[in-house]
DNA sequence: ATGGTCGTTACACGA
């Protein structure tokens, strides 16, 4: 089972890399962020037509989150629960059928959180307090549970080629890489730190200043698992090579081979 | 070095 996440950066825009490489890998399950794309205006018949189900949670303009999988969710949850108010697009999970186990895929787009020191960060630690209840409530079942998306988090300096220069940034205050190990330590698995401590394993590079010629990168994407999910893990990668393509995302796709 | 580059949108904004 071959589960992949992707901040895409516009649906629409990157089309014609999206189908690219669900060609390429054929993952059974791919978590989409920042599709920028309300649900009536996501291209789903390019995506149908190589077989995938489309579920999206998109909102006009901004954020939106989407799965895609070869066979159909039995059940999908859109949204966060914890704050009435909210209304960006930046959960949304299904519920598979593998074999003889159940399977819980969330595709979550973090609020970025900047500039700290306003209502922007506060809501950013706002949602990893929900994300945190949400992660514990579905450890609860002892399935496997994938929590996959771009996370907005540098959790440690090895996660940035210049960590010095994130030091003011909202990816990289102490609340954040905070609020990201309690979600770790309720149980789960950084599948990409579990799979190499190496330097320089980064998911995100800025369009600006050269960053991906001089691999001014960030680790923010990340794959968190269960117990159980975790035991069956049995190879990690990031498609790094994706980001030298024409018009690329900024962002490259994480993969997991779960037994 | 307070710039730089994208996507979506509408004449900025979020990242």
């Amino acid at each position: 089972m071959l589960i992949a996440t992707w901040n895409i950066n516009g649906v629409k825009a990157r089309l014609d890399n999206l189908i690219n490489w669900l060609e390429q890998h054929s993952p059974d399950i791919l978590c989409l962020q920042e599709i920028k794309s309300v649900d009536e205006a996501f291209p789903r018949a390019p995506i149908e037509a190589l077989g995938y189900h489309v579920e999206t949670h998109g909102q006009k303009g901004f954020n939106g989150v989407a799965l895609l999988s070869k066979s159909a969710p039995i059940s999908l949850v859109r949204g966060l629960d914890g704050e009435e108010s909210d209304e960006q697009a930046r959960y949304i999970e299904g519920l598979w059928q593998d074999g003889a186990r159940a399977l819980r895929v969330a595709s979550i787009y973090l609020p970025n959180g900047n500039p700290v020191g306003t209502e922007k960060f506060d809501y950013k630690l706002r949602w990893m307090a929900r994300l945190e209840k949400r992660a514990k409530q579905l450890l609860a079942d002892e399935g496997d549970v994938v929590l996959a998306g771009d996370y907005n988090v540098i959790p440690e300096p090895i996660d940035a080629k210049r960590p010095d220069a994130w030091l003011g940034d909202a990816l990289f205050q102490p609340e954040s890489r905070t609020a990201w190990r309690r979600l770790v330590n309720l149980g789960y698995t950084d599948a990409v730190r579990a799979a190499t401590d190496a330097a320089e394993t980064f998911t995100f590079w800025d369009y600006q200043a050269g960053a991906w010629q001089k691999n001014n990168g960030i680790r923010i994407d990340h794959m968190l698992l269960s117990p159980e999910a975790a035991s069956r893990l049995t190879g990690v990668g990031i498609d790094k090579d994706v980001r030298s393509w024409e018009k690329p995302s900024d962002h490259v796709p994480v993969l997991i081979q779960i037994g």
